[in-house]
DNA sequence: GCCGCGCCGAAAATATCTTTCAGGGTGTGA
DNA sequence: TCACACCCTGAAAGATATTTTCGGCGCGGC
């Protein structure tokens, strides 16, 4: 985190210390056959492609050096050399941490206990890697916009719907005006509304959802600060929004639809996004914060035992 | 050219993985002086050194670079190269190792960095420990009642509710019928339509939450089968529950409020329901599946670039 | 004071990494 | 169906970084 530079364009793109895993996984789509291979070689033995020269794991992998360090490029590092060192790094924390695991996908026939323990495993996973791969500055001019936003619309449908309320639920706690959209129709009805100072923020995996996508069209158009939410920082959605916030994209398979595990890094982000705006309208979040819980309290029942 | 085979028979010593500070201790009084300044800069900060380049190494000790060379081979590597990767993996592990110091609670003041850091970890926490709490038995019971059910309610309200519709836009997915409530009234005089064979699930976090309890007694008193998921295994919710999933606490705070951890393992319980269920209707399921992502596929646009 | 020993750094030699450029494949539009 | 354009891909040239070589210089012994 420390790196030299401290340049600082637009978009320098901190090179990931662990978060390799996750970016490979993540950018993986948006990769050419050739560097699909490479990819997955780095991401398939650290330790290994840590030894190898350019040229030896061009060879590797049966490509050429152009290719890797066009790989290694991608994948936010200034060259090969850069990679390596963070290849390097990577293996050392895998050796040293933790085990590798459970590498292996849910069975039609794995047994309830085994289903538990591989979820479980798979969306701490993607926790982590989201983490890791989250642009801090990105998410902090985010919050900036959102703690000073007049009002904002949060577009997402299907699973990223459900994370999308879930945004607006909390905002709307600390005294923030939101509102979440599903219906394509009305959200963007009501993107014609916004105007600079406003925030929109589309939601969704894929990133090329086009009920989304439109809708924070028009609010880009109409000078709102957009946010993207999406696991594919090179999508479609991302031409209209001025900051771009990446979720990690977790191995996906017939019984575990990107759904889940997309979600679960979605949600991350949002509490992020929450707690970043919380802090920074403090003074007014913390009563909101404990007049809804207040106003909330005669709708429990008493609890058997216990506080 | 060596770099391919680490050579052979007499091989003396492996190069330090990162047994790196104490090598240098080891070996500092054998060195000259300029190798020491050399050997002490690269044991003072690992990551910066292995940041620089032989020259820089050499300029920022004032030495040259045959000397950084020297100094690296006696060491035990090659050459300087290797000891730079040594570097980078001894700095990933101690930036890893600090990091279970997040401990403490987020603060107003927490750089926004911290604050990713923090929510992460404690969800990991979350998924963990609602993994290990959970009871199987139970678990396997409500998905053989979910699989076998001719309808399925799903109770929830506030940030619960989203968790209820997420489970039952999964079910729905897969063919099954159900429906999420969050409207009170409505939720109760459906749940009178429940009976023997059918399931009906409530979500709260507390256990105490009359606007879920309520149906959740009904569906219980017209013979459905009922599950809870729910934080509090002693709570009155469990009054009226068959199965009871129990999700785990994690701490909360001002500004971390107890919707944001416990959505996490409740969302982590209504994905095991769901891989469990999709697991004993498979024959339906992965058609089911197949059929609902098929369907969405033209309401998506191009990515930019594909495989 | 002279000599030998070995540490040290500048520069050459080599390896490695990066960039450029042209061939070839693929999908698209007519 | 054919032609076009685009972009991926790898070979080789160009730039950097690393390693080796070699001669100077200080230090202690005689």
């Amino acid at each position: 985190m420390k790196e030299i530079f401290a340049g600082g364009g637009s978009a320098p793109a901190p090179p990931a210390p662990a978060a390799l895993a996750a970016k490979v996984r993540t950018l993986a789509p948006s990769m050419t056959r050739s560097m699909q291979r490479v990819a997955e070689a780095v991401a398939d033995d650290p330790a290994g492609c840590a030894a190898l020269t350019v040229t030896g794991l061009a060879e590797l992998t049966g490509t050429s050096e152009a290719t890797v360090v066009r790989t290694a490029r991608l994948l936010g590092y200034p060259g090969y050399r850069d990679l390596r060192l963070a290849l390097a790094g990577l293996a050392a924390q895998q050796q040293s941490g933790r085990a590798p695991a459970i590498t292996t996908d849910i069975a039609v026939d794995d047994p309830i206990a085994d289903v538990v323990a591989k979820l479980a495993y798979d969306e701490q996973q993607t926790l982590a890697d989201t983490a890791a791969g989250l642009d801090t500055v990105q998410l902090a001019a985010a919050v900036t916009a959102l703690a000073g936003a007049r009002r904002t619309d949060v577009y997402g449908v299907g699973a990223s719907g459900l994370v999308a309320q879930d945004l607006t639920q909390k905002l709307l706690r600390i005294g923030l005006l939101a509102h979440a959209h599903s219906d394509p129709h009305l959200a963007v009805t009501n993107a014609v509304q916004l105007r600079p100072g406003d925030v929109a923020i589309a939601i969704t995996h894929s990133g090329t959802t086009g009920d989304v996508i439109e809708p924070l069209r028009v609010a880009f158009e109409h000078g709102a600060t957009t946010v993207a939410v999406t696991g594919r920082p090179d999508s479609p959605v991302t031409q209209y929004a001025d900051h771009v916030l990446t979720t990690s994209t977790a191995r996906e398979s017939e019984l575990r639809p990107a759904a889940m595990s997309s979600r679960t890094g979605q949600l991350l982000v949002v509490d992020c996004l929450f707690v970043g705006v919380a802090q920074r309208t403090y003074d007014a979040a913390a009563p909101a914060l404990a007049a809804s819980y207040e106003a909330l309290a005669h709708r429990h029942r008493a609890a058997r035992r216990g506080p």
